[in-house]
DNA sequence: GTCTATAGGCAGATAGAC
DNA sequence: GTCTATCTGCCTATAGAC
């Protein structure tokens, strides 16, 4: 049960909550509107669907990340960004091997082709990478090679919080992260 | 359409086809039923509940990887068993970077605390990650470093498809693929 | 054994009272 | 503006005719 807040942001939150704990289709506005302590019916009232309810979670979500970074391109260096950004899988083990990365999971399920919503949800993958493009330019590389690098370091990432929840195994993604620093710090 | 072969048989594989490309929970009992030319209700002759059918498709698809797998250690040497395995995403690309891999979808999908068929899914990746560490074995890998290998590899080809289906470009994939040949060589 | 018809339940969405 | 009650449609599953 969320408290505090308007109720369109409740509204939000909760759904944040429940798309990301059991995915798009098994969150029913039910159980949203439960969670955050609005009447059923009256989720209609601040969104038309429940596809656009999850387009401002999205929207959300591409906020807070977007913080994120801009908060570490004012506290750290360029190669102490890509290390907080690795460092981020590590410290949210429990929850990428329980429910999977936040964008990977949604993408996964909301990806069909001509749904608006999948390419919502790509989006934030590319402003993920564009980042990480910045930060392996500033460590010295060409830009079509700080993009192969920032592919390959989000692919392996996204791919090792996969396994991990395929196969409940937390340390399956921290050691993965920790051979991913090992390559950073040794550019 | 599904021709040729028992009803059951031709159930399996339209669920198959249907799950593959449009999700579990999107691939209703009446399209799976209508694709392999059986009556609806007629499902339930041949499986308990779309749960079983769901298990049974699992089981298809691992005897197909498992008949994959023995052909190349009958064909192969290690390196190229390897190499091989790569190859397999780049060949598939299209479909890879469309529907996403037939086990990572499902992995992400059914994944759930306590369900079954999130647990046989993830069975296929064991299966994998057991031949690609037999296979860094050989090259002279410790099967510690082995393990680490084959969860490094599997990783970045999921993460790989995982990118190249949000972002909606094969290219993600298809670099990624040539990077991780490129290492193997070298080994 | 095979299939038709339908039950039962739940989801998203709406109409209209307050 | 806010909420209650309800509607429509779809999906899984079953009961029972042939």
């Amino acid at each position: 049960m969320v408290a505090g807040g308007d109720k369109r942001t409740r509204l939000v939150q909760a759904a944040d909550d429940l798309v990301y704990r059991n995915g798009y289709a098994s969150a029913t506005l039910a159980d949203i509107a439960g969670a955050a302590g609005v009447p059923v019916g009256n989720v209609y009232y601040y969104f038309r669907t429940k596809e656009s309810l999850a387009s401002a979670v999205i929207a959300t979500r591409g906020r807070v990340y977007a913080a994120r970074r801009d908060d570490w391109d004012r506290t750290l260096q360029p190669r102490d960004r890509v290390l907080g950004f690795i460092a981020m899988s590590v410290d949210a083990r429990r929850d990428l091997a329980l429910s999977g990365c936040p964008i990977g999971s949604l993408c996964s399920e909301l990806q069909k082709p001509g749904s608006p919503l999948g390419a919502e949800a790509g989006q934030l993958f590319c402003e993920w990478l564009d980042w990480l493009g910045a930060q392996f330019e500033a460590l010295g590389h060409s830009r079509r090679d700080a993009g192969a690098q920032s592919l390959h370091l989000l692919s392996r990432l996204q791919g090792a919080t996969l396994l991990a929840r395929a196969l409940r195994s937390v340390d399956v993604l921290v050691d993965e992260a920790a051979r991913a620093s090992a390559w950073i710090e040794s550019l």
